[in-house]
DNA sequence: TTTACGTGTGGCACGCAGTGCCATAGCCTG
DNA sequence: CAGGCTATGGCACTGCGTGCCACACGTAAA
């Protein structure tokens, strides 16, 4: 602490953080230890900072981090929880004759967008949880709620069919891993490449595997017929796969 | 982090090995660790033993513990290295002429393989994984490996494609999450269901979405027939639920 | 046998993450 | 001004994980 002398209260050199809003607006403590803890990240690596160096550099109590962070890899994902909330809220306002595949691929979306709003910050989290096993680790767990998010949502709309939970996991998990792959990516590419289109290319290929509409088909051509024949209790995926056959084929 | 556990010798895991305590296997210390960690996680939680009760009742120094386990975790899962390092030889093993989805399906077997092979063990394992958050995120971080190994395998015999490591992604995610989904459904039955039956019907979903031949499909009932008629450029999920409650409804 | 070396083990102390408890300073309401 | 509420800071404590060292045992060499 840069506490020389013994009293008490806020001598440090920044005394407009506290005095502001306290309701309503974003508390600036937390923006403070986040800049402070990325600056301490970057220069000298995650594991060789501690909590004390970044409530050191933010100029704030230790427990004070704890009261904004539950841990120290949550400082790294700041918006994680907020997003995941967005995601769970657009679900859950899904109207009912939606396409459950269409509608979970929009809600991926959201999150490419919060990366893309903050494009040099991604970029930076990016390398640091490229190279520090410990926060490869906790960004697995927050892809796993996310991944979670969408096979619930699923799961209520496919729930009828004989194989809806399957069917709900592994689109959720195609869905996540479509999204992540061109995520990915994109943050290789230093933000450069156009992340919307790379991510709707690639959800559009994990959609196409599922049966659902990929794009807008591009109402045209009315009028065709398209008849499918089958045999009675002949496995469902050749049908499905018949079906997507006789349509793409023109 | 990663468990590089050292020890060579063959153990597999199993909690029952409590006897061969004289001299005759390899390294018994691991295995009372795992017996003394288990039997004290069962009985009053995972949070609440600490190391020094899990060294304490196996007899041991503290220190040899992290000798055999580089965490707490670790302990929990004391055969997923080994079955990380089959499934990779097993790939690496793979002649060249082989459906590579098909390929990735029966590597994903293996891993089922080895919960079956301890019934017991794996059951005691999920309800714990189930409450833990802690373990939870241990375990992701586990199948992050399988599905990164069934990915890097893909990557190289889809890599000509145009989207050869997209595709590569989406379809090692959708195989892992078949084999879960179908692993934690035999795992609640207290391993009383078939667990090779459900995950081949899963994996044979999970195949079937992505063009791959799946499997005997179980040749049944011919001579129905079932005519599906729709316009074309309509939604293609209509057209596909069309079909399902076309073949639902007998 | 003695000596030297490698290996497996226990003991100890340390750093650091995370938590509980309490004191204090500010703000709002009475 | 009194009282309550909230935010913050300051400890002290538990527990995981690591580094270092000492010791015991087996084996090979002198």
């Amino acid at each position: 602490m840069s506490s020389s002398s013994a009293a008490p209260g806020r001598e440090d050199g920044n005394g407009a953080a506290a005095a502001a809003d306290a309701a309503g607006g974003r508390p600036p403590m937390r923006e403070a230890l986040v800049a402070a803890a990325f600056r301490l990240f970057l220069e000298r690596g995650y594991e060789q900072t501690t909590i004390d160096d970044i409530v050191a550099l933010a100029g704030v109590g230790r427990r004070s981090f704890f009261r904004y962070f539950p841990s120290k890899e949550d400082v790294v994902f700041p918006d994680h929880e907020r997003c995941l909330a967005d995601m769970t809220a657009f679900l859950a306002a899904s109207p009912e004759d939606a396409d459950p595949v269409a509608r979970v691929c929009d809600a991926a979306r959201l999150v490419l967008r919060m990366y893309a709003e903050n494009p040099d910050f991604s970029v930076q989290r990016y390398r640091l949880t490229k190279k520090v096993p410990g926060l490869r680790a906790y960004e697995l767990s927050v892809v796993w709620r996310y991944e979670r998010a969408l096979a619930e949502y699923l799961r209520g709309r496919l729930g009828g069919r004989p194989d809806g939970t399957l069917e709900a996991d592994v689109i959720a998990a195609a869905v996540v891993a479509a999204h992540n792959n061109a995520l990915r990516s994109w943050l290789r590419s230093h933000g450069r490449k156009d992340a919307g289109a790379a991510v709707d290319h690639a959800l559009r290929y994990a959609q196409s595997a599922f049966g659902g509409a990929p794009a807008p088909p591009s109402a045209d051509e009315q009028g065709d017929v398209v008849v499918v024949v089958a045999r009675r209790g002949a496995p469902l995926w050749q049908v499905v796969r018949e079906v997507e056959a006789a349509f793409a084929d023109d």
